[in-house]
DNA sequence: TCATATTGTTGTATTTATACAACAAATATT
DNA sequence: AATATTTGTTGTATAAATACAACAATATGA
């Protein structure tokens, strides 16, 4: 299983699914489809979605879950 | 289609196919199958094997070919 | 050189990712 | 509230990734 942050890229960006959908060339119920974490994308779909987002790869997707916000506030915290 | 450097990764290690596919617990022939480029790798195999070789994953797999060590020089001496 | 291990090739089977359609449920817009 | 847009669900179809087997070709090592 991997982990993605597809559903949090897309609307910070204030795009619908089918609007990402187009921009990475897939159908537009894929994008639900990872969102919803019923499959992983594929390596080439992983780089083509993380280049759209202008994040690295392994910004967009994990193989451990990503933290949340406040974990990352307090790892922050813990590293000064 | 998805360019790989896992034959070099892996022979730099000294390593068969067999011992890197039972490392990152696939069928021998798949090493095979993704160092000839006849498939690409899953996104989870694209994960394990990068963790695997301790390299970023960009580093081990990239959407556009990767550069030779000769093109890389050259990169770097351009950058002085 | 002979034996053994590694790699390449071909072929079949299964699983997973993707496409597409129809329609219901939920959100947003006017 | 009525309408339109977006999202969720289910179902079928195809393509791509993976497993596995058998055997040929190459390379390695005694």
């Amino acid at each position: 299983m991997i982990y993605n942050r597809i559903k949090t890229l897309r609307s910070d960006k204030g795009l619908s699914r089918k609007e990402l959908a187009d921009a990475v060339e897939v159908n537009f119920q894929t994008i639900g489809y990872l969102e919803r974490g019923d499959y992983n994308a594929s390596l080439e779909l992983a780089f083509k979605l993380a280049e759209f987002f202008e994040v690295p790869l392994d910004m967009a997707f994990s193989p451990r879950p990503f933290k949340t916000i406040a974990e990352e506030l307090a790892a922050l915290k813990a590293a000064e």
